[in-house]
DNA sequence: CTCGTGTGACTGACCTGTCAACAAGGAGGA
DNA sequence: TCCTCCTTGTTGACAGGTCAGTCACACGAG
């Protein structure tokens, strides 16, 4: 029951979910190096144009479950290939505004759409309906117990 | 049918699943840490164990899906750090046989128990019979499919 | 034999992410 | 006011990972 090794059945599902982290991870990394971006590029990008107008790190931060020292890190480096500024501009003299240029805007339109139909090619088009569900329930009971657990 | 835009349901599907992916992650890796080890060291330590004897890089790098460049780096790190120990001794002189040493083995040792608990606890408790069909069928089927379209 | 091609491994440059430390600004109570 | 504590953000040091380049060796074709 409690072993120290997993049984082969485990081990097929654990290794299963392992195997497809890995191949999804590099997929979607690759597609967005072919259209201009990256994983984490794109997820700042995508923050910054839903919200419509510019954030603070602090909220990027949050919204992505980034601790704060990843984000400035991010943020300079994306500063450096002229995706966002940063303004001190603020109420909170503690605080920075990124906002997103024009050349970040633009790097963002011409790797949506790739991204969404990758996404959807190799992963959503293999779930019916029912799988779905599973998926989307079990992944939700996971987050929740870990992110409690905390 | 094929907008810019995931609609809210594939959005709720490829959403939960991107949470489940990093909160698997960090967890995994800070589980691992705590017991005195990291993702990357443990996954060759398991491998050469399991082996039951030295290893080329190339093996490993098989074994894991590791381009051999990483698996360098890796075994560089790891012999500094005592974990193992590089040989070249072989019948192709191109060739290196990487082994544990005692150290390396404790080190399994030590953070095995925890790792398998872990994942019992955090990943497939949640799981019934039927969600780890649907879960493994899915997995496989999506790996194969960007497999073979590498 | 030797030439060409493929394989095994390493390295350096560079990017990403974590951790610990720090600086500096708020916010609230004695 | 002053003291304390929390929050925001940055930085430096380091582990991890990718990519391109290099070197040595293996091996079959001719």
């Amino acid at each position: 029951m409690s072993s120290q090794q997993l049984d082969p059945r485990e081990l097929a599902i654990w290794g299963a979910f392992l195997d497809l982290w890995r191949v999804l991870a590099s997929g979607m990394e690759r597609q967005l190096a072919d259209a201009g971006s990256s994983g984490a590029d794109y997820q700042v990008l995508v923050t910054l144009e839903e919200a419509g107008h510019p954030l603070r790190p602090r909220d990027i931060g949050n919204q992505l479950a980034w601790d704060r020292s990843r984000v400035s890190h991010q943020l300079r480096r994306m500063e450096q290939r002229g995706l966002v500024t940063r303004t001190s501009v603020e109420v909170d003299a503690r605080g920075t505004l990124v906002a997103l240029t024009a050349q970040g805007r633009q790097t963002l339109r011409a790797a949506a759409p790739g991204h969404v139909a990758w996404v959807r090619q190799n992963f959503l088009r293999h779930l019916d309906d029912d799988d779905a569900e599973v998926l989307t329930r079990v992944a939700q009971q996971i987050v929740d117990s870990l992110t409690r657990a905390e």
